[in-house]
DNA sequence: ACCTGAACACCGTTCAAGT
DNA sequence: ACCTGAACACCGTTCAAGT
């Protein structure tokens, strides 16, 4: 006999922003940015397209909210720390998180909604190039060119048509293509560099990010 | 009395790739890249949606080609210039070329297949740096950031809510709907850089540009 | 060879109606 | 307060038919 249950652990928990957005990223994350649509968003969330529209006022505002959650998972080093350690943790972590969302970088660009999430972002990490002794002139310098550096490098990740398994693959059926003897300096990077053991276009982002943390901690000196 | 013009200056010329490429970036240009359908373009064409797909074998293919179509405008220095000079031309006149057409750095994400001019733009860069003297491994080094930087600098400048007229209005807004004493750094660097007189978000590209090409200079010395 | 009309399976969103 | 059915004006694309 089985016993009656008023409330069943499968039931449906009521719709809210958070669980929205959440299960909006998940599809991106799946199925790339292209899926996501109020269709396919409240399949996932068991409910009927138009009660999205009670949650927000449009498809606008779910893409601002999902760039805003996935800035919230950019790790923001403690304030006690020193600048330089703080801006290499924050870009390391910055494009992981870029990597699990490769839909998102390009998205930054059309997005000019920054949610709370964002502007505190932004605010800590000015936060910690001031107190590292930077002039305003410097930090503006300082984190334009960062930023410039992290997206670009997660844009350019995002957008190679091989993962590190697949490199010997898709580099050789690329190149098996090209007319005989064209692009002679892309085929000597390609077979000397790239097609080489070891080879993960990865590790590009550490020797950019301490190249510029070089040159910071070079140019704080001397201006002080 | 009218003479009798068998064929009017109006003529409508017959459809080609590159008409419809070309006109598919105007539409881009003048009204951002999600105003560019296969209905709007027949009808800037003046031909019916189908007519297209006797020349393009779907809508993918028409991003494709217009991303190849911007690579060609980048300005390509001549090969006998120094590295140095070479290299920051590129950056300068990539960066032009992406502010002109601002739907187009993201879309470089998504496109996995560079066509012949962006193969040969490549296999041109990647010539400058080794005939520079750039063994392979420091090229890769050189190519992946310079091209991080630009394209990471071309996404932030596009998505700026803001023109330089804007700036201030645009600032003051957006500070407005900032809750008392919420992110006082970003405030204190709005009012004390971006809000002061002859501000360009802009300048910012040669000193990172700068500061990039001086790190290689000095890497490239010790190398050898 | 090049173009097209009609149709299909999709979009985001509005509106009036249900509980 | 929250959800929904039906409808509207859009998409990209296929197919069969026109010249």
């Amino acid at each position: 006999m089985t016993t009656r249950v008023p409330e069943p652990a499968t039931k449906r928990q009521p719709l809210n922003r958070d669980r929205l957005l959440s299960t909006a990223i998940a599809i991106a994350d799946a199925s790339g940015i292209g899926a996501l649509t109020m269709r396919s968003l409240a399949q996932a969330l068991d409910v009927k397209p138009m009660s999205l529209y009670h949650h927000v006022a449009n498809k606008e505002e779910i893409l601002d909210g999902i760039i805003d959650v996935v800035f919230g998972e950019i790790e923001l080093p403690p304030a006690d720390i020193d600048w330089r350690t703080a801006m290499r943790r924050r870009a390391v972590s910055a494009r992981q998180v870029l990597a699990r969302h490769p839909w998102a970088t390009p998205l930054m660009e059309s997005r000019r909604n920054p949610g709370p999430v964002t502007l505190g972002h932004h605010d800590a990490v000015i936060g910690i190039l001031r107190r590292g002794g930077f002039s305003i002139q410097l930090t503006a310098h300082a984190y334009s060119m960062l930023d410039a550096y992290i997206y670009g490098f997660a844009l350019q990740e995002a957008g190679l048509p091989f993962d590190n398994e697949t490199v010997p693959d898709v580099a050789q059926e690329m190149m098996a293509e090209f007319p005989t003897g064209a692009y002679p300096h892309l085929t000597e990077l390609a077979m000397e560099h790239v097609l080489q053991p070891g080879y993960d276009y990865g590790d590009e982002f550490d020797f950019g990010l301490d190249l510029i943390l070089d040159s910071f901690e070079a140019l704080l000196r001397s201006d002080r």
